[in-house]
DNA sequence: CACGATTAGATCGTATACGATATAACTCGA
DNA sequence: TCGAGTTATATCGTATACGATCTAATCGTG
């Protein structure tokens, strides 16, 4: 999508797309935190389920997709391997035997105790726009969210 | 990565991690789109290469990849499921027969010219802010890209 | 001009995303 | 309480991303 314009023919130039540039800055950071997750075997995505999980253990694998934007069908790959790779524990809840519930091993906290991605900070090169842009692109994500829920329109 | 924080102990929570930010961003992003490209049969990312491709038609598959940050292992399957839709097509340069041209058919031209994220600007609840964020991100991608080049340290 | 080095695309294996569907466990009303 | 409906997770098929590698075409240098 491109940005608005008064004219009756926008710029429909690539680097007028927002979408283009979150989808590529999204590219950028997967490939900036590669070397680093290489370190301690994670992928991009595992990382930061990993984050979501350190907020608060022992969450069902829904709770975990409601933090994640995810669904069960893209995280339980996700978690068997952060299982396999020893990060993780994922045991059924006794009460409720169809939920699952994930929670940190020692190994997880630690590696979470690293803070492997302070050194990106400066790469971003945005200083003290860092957190602004960081709450605009979230409430980006959510207006988007919300403002286009399957089959529904705005009042 | 989480935001910068002058104490010891940053808040390492996600909703203060900007890649976090970006990463779901474009999950939305493309949530946002797919109801609309289904009308058309295109994915999300089919679709940001055919805008790319509609800056300058006859491209050889580097050259888009250079403005889509992707290469030929990405790129390739794009394109030819493209061709297959009948958007593009692909030819070998007869002056060098190891480069693909990619051209827009009159399909292609024709899917265009009707603006298909017009209706998500509004849903960005960005306002006017929307060009600052767009900026904001592609500067972002930028440094990230550039300070954190393969190997490469900062001086 | 021959031949090793380089270049452009393509292919393959692995890891996400995600719609559709399957499966097992729970709920609740007749 | 029993069976229909619901819920939580998992599975499957398709489409990206991307490192590693392959192949064919071109280039460069002796």
């Amino acid at each position: 999508m491109s940005r608005p314009a008064k004219s009756a023919k926008p710029d429909r130039k690539l680097s007028n797309f927002l979408c283009f540039a979150i989808y590529s800055a999204n590219l950028a950071f997967g490939r900036a935190y590669k070397p680093i997750l290489d370190t301690v075997g994670l992928t991009y995505t595992q990382y930061i389920a990993l984050v979501a999980l350190a907020e608060e253990d022992g969450q069902t694998v829904s709770a975990l997709g409601e933090k994640l934007f995810l669904e069960s069908n893209t995280l339980t790959p996700i978690l068997k391997k952060l299982e396999q790779t020893g990060y993780i524990r994922r045991e059924r809840d006794p009460a409720d035997e169809r939920q699952v519930r994930v929670s940190l091993t020692p190994a997880g906290r630690k590696l979470l105790d690293k803070d492997l991605g302070e050194s990106l900070i400066e790469a971003t090169g945005l200083g003290e726009d860092f957190p602004v842009v960081q709450k605009s692109v979230s409430r980006l994500r959510d207006n988007l969210l919300r403002n286009t829920k399957p089959g529904e329109k705005k009042p």
